[in-house]
DNA sequence: GTGGTCTAGACCACC
DNA sequence: GTGGTCTAGACCACG
């Protein structure tokens, strides 16, 4: 699995990593047993402070998504695919409301927010498809 | 104008009375020269403090949106419009973009994405409907 | 004499006319005895506030560079010029030391402010020329 | 670096700050990814509150001459360097244009008024270079 | 009455 | 520890 982080987002860093290991199990590429990097590993790898690896780690237990194995790691609970499938779902949902809201409150009109929509889609698949010739996961 | 802030939506409260006031110029509803609110007027309405709208307005100087007048108010800058305009475009399409970014890193195919998209919209529109029905501006 | 103010450049409006008498007085261009207007015309004539100008006048009267004549209007004192030509020299250097400070201060060489210097004089020399050409007081 | 604020000058103490910092940054004394202090530091040296610093170091990020990096501090943003040049440029010709201005409005031929400027400026660059035999930067 | 600035102190999230 | 936001209350200058 490709780990990547943003600094300049916004977005908190633990949080970005939560997001990401909820999508990784909801897509299948971190499946259920599997050991994920240990805490002081990923920290080094992505140049962030242990205590921010440790807190998405950390959240992600209460979420039951990943479980301890004492003395081995960390590891995907069994079970949490579909769970983290219908979590996206959720999630993904309300950041489209959000932004829907913000743009008819801000005097757009639905066919032109469609259509600003439709617009950036595109780009981006052309983009992806570009991407996929080139490297794939 | 009808003002409104949500206190609990983690942006804060003075920059939603920014994008307010921007969006507001460039939709015509405030128009260049029109005096905006006293601080205190606006404070007194909102049950916030002074110095929040003090620093909305603030920021709307620098950015050359509004403008005070010595002794008689703050006023709509001649010229906003067409700078706002500009600045809601640019605005809401990274704001598309962002969410876009998310659903596809996320695994999300295009046309899911484009589906759910349509589905959202296709219920505010609903509900703008029935709103204006009610009301109006 | 011609009055102007400028209600977008900072300074306090009743400040802008204090400082225009003085130099009209230290110019020769009012002369000791000379009434000035009244309050309310020149409010009228510059479109401001006549609490403005009852506050510059009033400024004006402490300086002892305008008296009050009962029931004639507001003059300007005998022998206010020599005062008034004091006044503005040590006001301008004032003025110069201040934006000399402020250039060395910021990092500017002595002779880099210098250049500086002489090109804006130079061009607004150039503007009077042509300006006396066309008009004159 | 060192930091001064005069509080009796007229100039907000946040400006003071702004300027400071540009200018600081123009030179070369603060460069791209150098920490600042931190706020309550600063704040603390200067005897003045947190919040007027926060001010400053707010209206810099708008700037785009200071980055906030989370938890950390907050940084002299790479490439601010030729921008607060610029700047600092433009700043300065306006200024010296003001006092030209002032100076030729109120009466002083242009070649007083050089006089009057090369003696400012002759007395600074003799108290710079006595300074600067007693201390440095 | 208006805007503008500053102080003081509190709370939050992030690292 | 850091920055960011908000509240409360005070003071000043301007019109």
């Amino acid at each position: 699995m490709r780990w990547t982080i943003d600094a300049d987002n916004g977005v908190p860093i633990f949080e970005q990593l939560v997001r990401q290991v909820q999508f990784a199990v909801a897509r299948g590429i971190l499946v259920p047993g599997q050991i994920v990097p240990s805490t002081r590993e990923l920290a080094r790898q992505l140049a962030i402070n242990p205590n921010t690896v440790q807190r998405a780690y950390s959240e992600l237990q209460n979420l039951q998504v990943l479980e301890p194995l004492r003395g081995r790691g960390v590891a995907v609970c069994p079970g949490a695919a579909r769970q983290c499938q219908a979590e996206r779902k959720v999630w993904l949902t309300e950041r489209v409301q959000q932004v829907v809201d913000e743009a008819i409150q801000g005097g757009l009109a639905p066919d032109e927010l469609r259509e600003l929509f439709e617009r950036v889609v595109a780009r981006r698949e052309k983009q992806q498809v570009q991407h996929s010739k080139r490297g794939g996961e």
